[in-house]
DNA sequence: TTTTCGATAATGAACGTTCACAGCCGCCTT
DNA sequence: AAGGCGGCTGTGAACGTTCATTATCGAAAA
């Protein structure tokens, strides 16, 4: 039975339902110790029966929970993809692994865009902190990089973490291993007889670019094939640097029979541009993309990708920011496993 | 200058600095009539050096605002797409168009995921709502056509509106012309040369699906073009049903030289399904897709679709929204333009 | 028996804002 | 000059919780 009536259902009204005062009716709703079995089944019932829910601004205003947990996206490139019409696969998995986890606990789960300009970033968070008082916080990168964001988060004693980052000293963190992924992308090429692999880096801003550059390096040295500069292109994550990047791998004498691209987009792009230049995929080129976002799987052929788990990566981060904001340590670095999927993008190189 | 303590500025903090009252700042960050403009001035710069900032909680609780607005998706869809890595475009495009809109006016968004079976959704619309107390609420399909909901949201006074919906006489409606969307596809087919052109509907849980059918067969029907029941194939915006649909219209006789797909996920299995077939696109059959979300444009040929401009509907409704919470009729039905793009995946039919 | 203590429950205050109302001042009207 | 009125500002109460403290009860310990 619920309520009918537009009038608000309180605390007090469900105390004087079930002839208990308000404080013990809060017990009840914050699983808290110390009511008879007999009085807290009597509350339950009144709960249910009045249709009741607690009002989470007034909870905040008397307690020191909001309920809420803040993630802090970068507002530069969520713009720019999606004015782009490019989408933001990241921010979809985020929401679906941190709003279900939050959802199941009571938590709701809210995001904001921040400039990672200058001390701006700062201004943006202490004001939304501010006026939310979050419960925890989430960065994802670039921002997860960012000291004073950190100090800040650290100075209000508000738990904070981040997605996606290397394991650190301070924060939460949870991760996959970049560069272990970067290498067993490698190995699989060089199990299918690749000699010849050519690597597209990442924006430098996100610290996984570096780890997974570092892998494709370290697995070549293990693998010994001697590394060529040549076969090391720098991109920026877009689709654009991507292509660019390719056409110049494409051009070398001696050019690649296979190609790790550093996300998904990039991948994309190098489908295209070896499209462009005749070349079949994966008969004259091997591609391997990294982070296997939503659509990877629809393109022509579909591509082999290392999977980052983003939206198990959030969940899992979003749990522990609650349970530290119930008193659970603050700190901690947590690796979650990446996995190869093969598709369609890899195969033996011609003879 | 921002207060470099952990200790909390409130209103009376301002209030004092600036050597006024409560309720004087209280108005000027509200921005209320009746305050000097010199007072004002004062209060301004206590607030830029204090680097007070209002809190949300303690807004709701003294007034009748949240600074929220809830936007209800369907949960099954959502964890569906998330667990198959499909992703939801539309979470994205709607948190990009609806977030950025709610910053500038200081309010926030929130996402709530709503199970559409039997009457749990307006038992967890009631439980959110009265969590969150949201200035407005935002209904996707399908919970646009629940009933049930729009009475309730109608019975509490709270604003709502739908996206993507057909016009109706309750709530804020933005939509685009599904109808006039689909017959520009198929326009555009018949200029190229195109008569056999065949149609993947969409689920019927979805009003724009029926819209979107209509305004294919008027459209045959004003071309002149004998509509053929075998052409309209019934899928549920899934790939997989946009395989199996594909295959039944390649198995035909006289098989179409066209197809139009209900959303992007089916439009790339028309693709797969050429592909399968040995079918080369365009030249062996032209493809039109409905939605244009993000990679769209990364298939291999990029796609020609029908954009709806989820983002702008979004960001359209929000701003309504609040302008409804603050005293503005709360109904009303705005039809945003779509536009057909053409890419790669449509041309004149092989001689 | 008396004392002590833990489990259970209730009470008053506090959180930070807005609302409703009351007050003051100066200017215009009569 | 008295009255009224509109612009401006302040005061007490209220919103619905949780926190800190206090009260009650019954049983175990002395």
């Amino acid at each position: 039975m619920v309520a009918s009536k537009g009038g608000t259902v309180t605390i007090e009204h469900v105390a004087s339902a079930a002839g208990v005062s308000r404080q013990t009716v809060s017990r009840v709703i914050n699983n808290g110790p110390n009511v008879k079995p007999a009085v807290r089944e009597r509350i339950l019932q009144a709960i249910e029966q009045l249709g009741y829910v607690p009002n989470l601004a007034a909870r905040r205003m008397g307690g020191a929970r909001s309920y809420l947990i803040l993630a802090i996206n970068d507002r530069q490139r969520t713009i720019h993809n999606w004015q782009a019409g490019l989408g933001n696969d990241w921010v979809d998995q985020m929401l679906c692994g941190g709003m279900l986890t939050c959802e199941d606990r009571g938590y709701h789960m809210l995001f904001e865009l921040v400039d990672t300009a200058h001390d701006q970033a700062v201004r943006q968070v202490e004001r939304a902190i501010a006026a939310l008082r979050p419960d925890g916080v989430m960065l994802t990168a670039p921002h997860s990089e960012n000291v004073a964001l950190s100090q800040l988060l650290e100075r209000r004693g508000i738990p904070y973490g981040r997605i996606g980052a290397a394991p650190r000293p301070d924060g939460i963190n949870v991760y996959m291993n970049d560069a272990a992924a970067a290498s067993a992308a490698v190995r699989h090429l060089v199990d299918l007889g690749h000699t010849r692999i050519a690597f597209i880096s990442g924006s430098a801003d996100y610290a996984a670019s570096d780890a997974r550059l570092g892998g494709y390096r370290a697995a070549l040295d293990a693998c010994d094939i001697a590394p060529v500069d040549d076969y090391v292109e720098h991109g920026d994550f877009s689709f654009a640097s991507g292509v660019s990047a390719m056409n110049r791998l494409l051009a070398l004498a001696s050019r690649p029979t296979a190609v790790i691209a550093s996300n998904d987009e990039m991948a994309f792009a190098a489908l295209h541009a070896a499209d462009a230049h005749g070349i079949a995929v994966p008969d004259g080129l091997s591609v391997i993309s990294f982070d296997d976002t939503p659509g990877v799987r629809f393109s022509v052929p579909p591509l082999t990708a290392i999977r980052q788990p983003i939206a198990d990566l959030t969940a899992s981060l979003c749990s522990r920011l609650i349970e530290a904001a119930n008193g659970a340590p603050q700190i901690g670095n947590h690796e979650l496993p990446f996995e190869l999927v093969v598709r369609k993008t890899t195969a033996a190189p011609a003879a």
